[in-house]
Order: C-alpha cells, then structure tokens, then sequence
RNA sequence: GGAGAGGUGGCUGAGCGGCCGAAAGCGGCGGUCUUGAAAACCGUUGAAGGGCGACCUUCCGGGGGUUCGAAUCCCUCCCUCUCCGCCA
C-alpha cells in the first residue's frame, strides 16, 4: 500500500510515477473521493465530540443528583445523525481503501523504465554455457520413461501440471533442498523457519497477493465457520507475515530468516504456456530468503540477498544471468525488482529460477510491521525476499546442463554428500 | 469431539455503565547522586487517523447489539490455556 498521506499531497506525481509500469492512477476519482471523505471524517468526528461531551455532562448532572431530563432531550436526536454519518463515513473510508489496496507500488528511480519483459535490462552473466558433443535433451526426455519422472501417473493423480519424482531424482531433488537451506543458514546467517502452507487472507493482504490476484491462488473450500484458509503461493507470505502487526527493536534488525516450502499456484491465465515439463506446476518447492530491515538499508541488503541467491547457482555451477527488470515488468508489490535466469540447454534458453525484490515499506505499511527507530517512533520497516532458489527448476537446471550422451545425470559436487556420495544417475 | 477458564498497553496484571486511554509493578527513556557503574530517588513513557496548529477522533481479541454514555451488560465468531476422548 502506498502512503495515503503521499497520496493525497503529491497526486501528480504518483501518477506519473505509477504511469511508468502502466498503471492508470484514477486521479479524478480518487480526488473527488478524498475530498468527500475530509467534509465528513470533519463532520462525524464533531457529533462524536459533542456526543462525548454531553454524555460526560449528563454523568456528571446524574452524580451531584440533578434532573437529566433537559440534558437527555437535547441529545434525543443525536443519535441517528452521528450513526448516519458514521456509517456513511465507514462506507467511503471502505471504498477509499479498495481503491488503495489495488495501487502497485511505485518503482524505484533506478529501476528502467520499459514495458514488458523485452525491456528488461541484462546486467551480468556468469559461467561458461556448457558445450555438448550431441544434441543436448531436455529435462522431460531425461527423465521420463526411465522411471525419473512420470508426469501420466501424476496427471492421472491429480491432473495437468502435476509431476511425479522417483527414485534417484527424487532424492537428487531433496538434496538440493537440503543443500540450500545448509547453505543460507550455515553460511549465510539467516534463520531456519517452518511455518504453516495454509494461510488467512489478512496474511495475503499483508503481502499484496489479495485483493488483487485472488484468481492466481488455491482456496480451501469454506468450512462453513470463518474464513477460508488459501495454500501459499510463496513462503513470502507466512515467513514475511511473522511481522505483522509488530514492533521491532531496532537492534534486531536485520531479521534474516529462510525457509522451504512447496508452494501452490493456479497458474490462471498461463493457459498454453509451458506446458511440457516441470517448469511450470501448480505445486513446487522453493526455498526462500526473507529481509526485514531498517529503510536506509534495503536497497544495499537487495543486492546482499540477490548475491546469496546467485551463490546456489555459483555452487551448482549453472550459467546464469541477472536481470534488472522494468518499470513495466516488475511484481505488483515490488519497487525493485532483480530475476536470476538460469541456462536450460534444452530449451537453449534463460529461464527465470530466482526473484529478488524490494518492497520498500509496501507491505509493511499493509501489514503494520514496524521497529522503534532511534527517535523512540515506530516507523515502517522495509521488507525483501527472494527465491534461494525454485527448487524444481533448479532440479530442471541440473538434469540439462550435467547431462552426458548416455541421458546419464552427473551429481554435482556440491550435492554428492547429500546423495551419499552417489556421482552420477538416471540414464537408460 | 465433550467440560471448564480466560483474552486489557513492550511484558505482568487491576478495573462499581459516566471521574478509564485505562491502577500498580516490571521494562524503556530523561534526570539527581557517583571518578564510573549499580542501587536509591524524581520525572517521563501505548498505537492509529484527521488538522498548518491549539487540538480533536478512534482503539481494552474480531464483528454486531443495548444505552444519552460500554474495557465493563447482551449476542456471535476467533484465539489461548486446563481436563477428558480421539489421533500422526
């Protein structure tokens, strides 16, 4: 959520910022709005203190044993005008703050302005592009068919964008679980969280999934009492949501934490897009990184975070590169926004793997997350999260780039002590 | 699932329908004292919103109701704890 107070003050200029991403600020209605909302938060609040005022009076006519009766007639009609106005001030406070919840976050000044994906800037490579003696396969014909991966009993299962690992695959996929979480933890410093896959939609709110991307998330269906649980979409949401509605001591800040969870996505609106493969599921796993951190350090810790995440690849030894996406690209939340691409040879393409992002005080103005700054005022943190790395693709990265012409997968070193020292899979 | 107890400020914990944004203690901050620190003592200390401002409004788990007036009474939902049952 942006500040409404900026909002109010510099309109134009948000506007012009938030056109940048293509993003149409209703700057009428959004005016007209506000200015009804002074005259009658002004209005509501004056009968609230008249209101007060006279209930006092009646109180202290009742102690020292005076008649009331003139002092209750005087407030007889009151009532209804205050609730009137109340309500009506409820309602456009409520209509005001819809409006709020569905503005993007305005991108940052170093963020470069374009349109779509095509704008996007690259900013460095790193690794060597592995060259192959044959026609390098993809993932899909590495692993299917010699037990690796099915994705027809996953689809008979469940259904389209579904997979199913086994065996030695499946086991390769953990260890790269386990060898990120040791790496972040261990080498890194941030701390191992668990948290719950399902959450409230307060929480999705506090991250900016909702109101607006309801369509992009799974829902549990009502159980008839209370609201309904989603499955996450990210582990953003619940690792990010530890700090909602908090107050921080400034000395504990930066919090460093990293978790692993699958994460669930309806992929509405992909419909045709990647459709073979495991690039993109409905469930998958992903290992994430989570800052929250004091505003003047957020931009520096963003590239800190970025680098962590590109120590996976660096480990994995996977040719990557680094985005710095457009105004026109970058998330809804997000101020800032970097994408790591990682070299699949079978697609003989960069595919997105990680996205390190910003948010400034975005969904911490959303979700009241805050730290006592050295004046003694809360203030808004910043928050920041990126994958370390999307589990499933990095295990797509491994198969295609550390394949031989035998469709064999050698074990990257970094994860042989995690397969007990097994070197090399799969194969026919 | 059954029975009971409870949700109040950073924490603990009081709170006859009006004098309660809320006692007290702890913690925090400032000061006195001290070579310095501790102790002691004095003062101060919740959050959000509106207004240039004096100031005003709202907030005692969430929502609704009763009342001129609700932390306090009623309804409802959520959450926590204890016991029993069930269960990985």
């Amino acid at each position: 959520m942006l500040d409404p107070h900026r909002l109010r003050t510099d309109l134009e200029q948000v506007a012009k910022a938030l056109s940048h991403r293509g993003f149409v600020l209703p700057v009428a209605v959004f005016s007209e709005l506000e200015g009804r909302r002074k005259v009658l938060q002004t209005r509501t609040q004056e009968l609230q203190q008249l209101r007060n005022s006279r209930s006092k009076a009646i109180g202290q006519a009742k102690a020292s044993g005076q008649d009331v009766s003139a002092l209750l007639a005087e407030v007889a009609t009151m009532g209804d005008q205050l609730k009137q106005a109340e309500t009506e001030l409820e309602a456009l406070q409520a209509e005001l703050q819809g409006l709020l919840a569905g503005i993007p976050n305005i991108p940052a000044d170093s963020v470069p302005v374009g349109k779509g994906e095509e704008d996007n800037v690259e900013l460095r490579r790193w690794g060597s592009l592995p060259t192959f003696a044959f026609e390098p396969r993809d993932h899909v014909a590495l692993g299917d068919g010699n037990g690796l991966l099915d994705f027809e009993v996953a689809s008979k299962i469940s259904g389209a964008r579904f997979s199913v690992m086994k065996g030695e695959l499946a086991r390769l996929h953990r260890a790269l679980i386990q060898f990120m979480l040791d790496l972040h933890g261990r080498e890194h410093g941030y701390t191992e969280v668990y948290v719950p896959y399902l959450v409230n939609s307060d929480s999705l709110r506090g991250t900016g999934q909702l109101p607006k991307f309801e369509a992009e998330l799974f829902a549990l269906r009502d159980t008839g009492q209370g609201a309904p649980y989603y499955l996450i979409p990210t582990a953003e949401v619940p690792v990010t949501n530890l700090l909602r509605d908090v107050i921080v001591e400034a000395e504990a800040l930066p919090l460093k934490f990293v978790a692993h969870t699958p994460c669930f996505r309806s992929e509405a609106g992909s419909y045709g897009k990647d459709t073979r493969g495991m690039i993109r599921q409905h469930q998958f796993e992903k290992v994430e990184l989570v800052q929250i951190v004091r505003p003047e350090q957020s931009y520096q810790v963003l590239e800190q975070l970025t680098a962590d995440a590109e120590t996976v690849l660096q480990r994995l030894e996977l040719p990557y590169r680094v985005l710095s996406l457009c105004t026109g690209d970058i998330g809804f939340s997000a101020a800032k926004t970097y994408d790591l691409e990682v070299w699949l040879p079978g697609q003989q393409k960069y595919r997105e793997i990680s996205s390190c992002s910003n948010f400034e005080d975005f969904q911490a103005r959303r979700m009241l997350a805050r730290w006592r700054s050295p004046g003694g005022k809360p203030e808004l943190v910043h928050t920041l999260n990126g994958s370390g790395l999307a589990v499933g693709r990095t295990l797509v990265a491994v198969m295609e780039n550390y394949q031989d012409d035998g469709g064999r997968i050698a074990v990257p070193e970094v994860l042989q002590p995690y397969m007990a020292g097994c070197r090399v899979i799969g194969g026919r």
